[in-house]
DNA sequence: AGTGCCTACTTCCCAAAGGGAAGTATCGCG
DNA sequence: CGCGATACTTCCCTTTGGGAAGTAGGCACT
């Protein structure tokens, strides 16, 4: 049984990440990364805070973030960067300083995803002990 | 396996996905991934669902999941389910039926971690205007 | 004038992951 | 004894991701 009523077209609610075809599904696969999810928070103000710091939005120039993202390659973090500004979420702007900057601010379509990837990423910082032993009981069986 | 180090810290919330080397960030690589949410979205009861139920966790076959989650090839479901499984968010149920069938239903880790990804879904399905109308212009301007 | 340095990329190359299709194992039935 | 059904597993090839080196462009120093 089809739940669509109406094709996926660009004013309904009939986006199913669940269909193939589906727009959603690409965009899905898009967010549903890991560097997007640590791009989303740094640029949140989830690093480097101090733990009773409470998080906030902050611009972040290239090689801030190339520090932040520990192991992030130059050639990820562009490509990862790009993709988000043109989906909307992010903002880039060149600033003509010495040598040129570059820096980038979460949009309010970004802001609004940031509040489901930050969730995202404390639950995998919250539940690690829970799954690492999950892990070595299901190591430990087979 | 006995990577359980205090420095890391297994009561605190000492895990920093930023850090390339901590266990968390290898968890969110697994977890911000396209099927790992479809699968874990099919088990929460959001396919198929008529727009006014709300969805309800269940359990799910093998092949319900393969069929739900069109476009999964049965080696990237097997390898997903198998990761979900050993990390605890799900169980594996072989039901000794006529052919052998098995079953696939979230844990209690799992459901935490449903409320997340459900959201990442749903952001995904409820942006995606907003998202392309932003790819049409970024494309346009270049 | 030229050399060097800095930032922010870009390109090249190779290894790893993902996808498609076909093969395997097990069981009961006719 | 072969058939069909379910749930994988394996093989092979394409795509993606990562590491390292190269590029551009402007200023500063000698």
């Amino acid at each position: 049984m089809t739940t669509r009523t109406e094709e996926t077209g660009p004013s309904g609610a009939a986006y199913n990440a669940f269909l193939a075809v589906c727009p959603s599904r690409m965009l899905l696969d898009r967010l549903a990364n890991k560097w997007v999810v640590l791009v989303l928070c740094a640029l949140g103000g989830d690093a480097e805070k101090a733990p009773d710091v409470p998080a906030a939005p902050t611009a972040l120039r290239y090689s801030e973030l190339a520090r932040l993202l520990s192991g992030v390659s130059q050639k990820m973090l562009t490509q990862t960067l790009r993709s988000l500004e043109r989906d909307g979420l992010l903002t880039r702007t060149v600033v003509p300083t010495v040598p040129v900057t570059v820096t980038y601010e979460l949009t309010d379509l970004g802001l609004s995803l940031l509040g489901v990837v930050r969730r995202l990423r404390e639950w995998a910082q919250s539940h690690m002990d829970d799954v690492l032993a999950h892990r070595e009981k299901y190591d430990a069986r087979a």
